[in-house]
DNA sequence: GATCGGTTTGGTTATTGTCA
DNA sequence: TGACAATAACCAAACCGATC
């Protein structure tokens, strides 16, 4: 897998992961080391606020990467963002699992995500954080001193009487006369006898004794503000352990409503199951199956059902081409579908057509080479080939639809053969659309494989023109593909 | 209301590294 | 060497807000 993006970080240094401590930041190609992933989990919980606050996350993430680059560690927004989603995602899966197989192991960056999770301000370098009085770490937690640097230059002692906390203080802020411990230009100055050397002996020793008391004051003060600052984070440590144990309890309450609920649910389902099986046993019709497995379409889209909803949306557009409201194309889409036996709603058609054509356009724009045999998107050259139609009808002389170039103009519109498709009547005879999927996956893939080689061959040499007819070598009857845009009814 | 662009979240797959 | 963890990359579904 080749990202757009790998090529500024190709260089292989053959160190892994792990050796990302010891080493450089260009290590290890695309993957990430210890020392990025820790600066960028930084740079993210530092911007975390920002990027709670911010609508738009796109600029935010530049962001990161340039402060990424200013510690030397060159990566797109784009690749800081996939990292930090895959870490969180990582973080999430193993955390959930704990209880499982990783008991006992503890994902690297666990405490570095669990503080971001707790919108707890990370620490750098990471090690593990919550005991607070324990690591070094904390320091960079605690607040900014609030006690002033101590002067210690005698020249500079701090003002006395400007002190509005120093009533309770046994230190004599009554300070000795400094002009007189300093000025050697005495009165008498021109005498140095025994008296005066004494009297210097003595103020040295009482400056001496001062400031010994000082620093004892100050020590006395900061342990105990360093007392408070840890009694009240284990104030708040505590109230936020009950507080998730209230949310647990809450939690275990709701969880046992819901878990009522979906007993009562499936007991009146299983009881209409019931009822309904034993009117189609009374009425004893030849095949009563064949709608039965139309509620169980999933939420992921199957292959052959988003090739339907295209066909369905490409056949039903002409008819829907005014300006008018496209609620009833989906409606009507909706119920072709359900024809088909595949249940989905109006609203779901129109957001999967959506993002088919959201992601095809993005593959396309980005000029992307997608694999022949991509094995992703399957409805990639139906959208293609759609919108070269289009794009032909439309303006077929005016700018190119994507920036195609001419000969990719010339080049036969093909839809993908309809032949790849089974035929809704066999499968919708299967008892159920579960048992039989892993079989269709299989055909799936079988099927995917030939119309790549077949696509190969027609485009190596076939360049001209439509492809009228391309007869099926099943035992089916099967669509053929065709430029022109196919009718769904002939599926039926 | 329809459409579009952006984002989040979760799933999947392929690859790589580690360790027994 | 195989199992498994970790990672990168991709894709899909769903949602939201802006714009027309």
């Amino acid at each position: 897998m080749v990202d757009a993006n790998s090529g500024e970080e190709k260089i292989k240094e053959g160190a892994g992961e792990e050796e990302g401590d010891k080493i450089t930041n260009s290590c290890g190609g695309n993957r990430w080391p210890r020392q990025e992933t820790l600066a960028l989990l930084k740079i993210r919980s530092d911007m975390d606020a920002v990027f709670r606050d911010s609508s738009l996350k796109g600029p935010l993430w530049e962001q990161v990467a340039r402060k990424l680059a200013e510690l030397g560690y060159h990566r797109s927004a784009k690749k800081c963002k996939e990292k930090f989603e895959n870490v969180y995602k990582y973080h999430k899966r193993t955390k959930e699992s704990r209880s499982g197989k990783h008991e006992g192991k503890t994902y690297k960056f666990f405490d570095q995500l669990q503080a971001l999770e707790n919108q707890f301000p990370l620490s750098y370098p990471p090690k593990p954080l919550p005991t607070l009085a324990t690591t070094t770490n904390t320091v960079a937690l605690l607040p900014p001193p609030t006690t002033r640097p101590i002067a210690t230059n005698p020249r500079n002692p701090p003002e006395p009487n400007n002190n509005e906390n120093n009533n309770n203080n046994n230190i004599p802020f009554s300070l000795p006369n400094m002009n007189n411990l300093f000025s050697t230009t005495s009165t008498s100055s021109s005498t140095a006898s025994d008296e005066d050397l004494e009297e210097k002996y003595r103020k040295k020793r009482k400056w001496k004794d001062y400031f010994r008391r000082l620093t004892r004051q100050v020590l006395v003060k900061q342990e105990e503000m360093q007392k408070r600052f840890l009694e009240a984070i284990d104030k708040r440590e505590r109230e936020h352990v009950a507080q998730q144990e209230a949310w647990r309890i809450q939690e275990m309450a709701r969880i046992n409503r819901e878990h009522e609920l979906l007993v009562q649910e499936r007991s009146t389902a299983a009881a209409k199951n019931a009822a309904v099986i034993a009117f189609l046993q009374q009425l004893s019709a030849p095949q009563p199956q064949t709608q039965v497995m139309i509620s169980l379409s999933s939420s992921r889209w199957p292959k052959t059902e988003v090739h339907a909803l295209i066909r369905l949306r490409t056949s039903l557009e002409p008819k829907y081409q005014e300006n008018g409201p496209k609620a009833p194309l989906w409606e009507d889409i909706s119920a072709g579908m359900s024809r088909l036996g595949y249940n989905r709603s109006a609203k779901r058609c129109k957001e999967k057509w959506e993002n088919i054509n959201k992601y095809f356009k993005k593959v396309k724009e980005s000029n992307k080479q997608r694999r022949e045999d991509s094995k992703t998107c399957p409805y990639f050259h139906e959208l293609d080939a759609l919108y070269r139609e289009k794009s032909k009808t439309q303006n077929p002389f005016g700018a190119s639809f994507h920036n195609m170039k001419a000969h990719e103009m010339m080049e036969p519109l093909m839809v993908q053969p309809e032949q790849q498709w089974r035929p809704p009547s066999e499968y919708e005879q299967g008892a159920a659309k579960e048992s039989n999927e892993g079989q269709y996956e299989r055909r799936d893939r079988e099927e995917e494989d030939e119309e790549e080689e077949e696509q190969e061959e027609l485009e190596d040499d076939n360049e001209e023109g439509d492809l009228e007819s391309v007869e099926d070598e099943g035992d089916s009857r099967y669509e053929i593909a065709t430029n022109k845009l196919s009718s769904v009814d002939t599926v039926e």
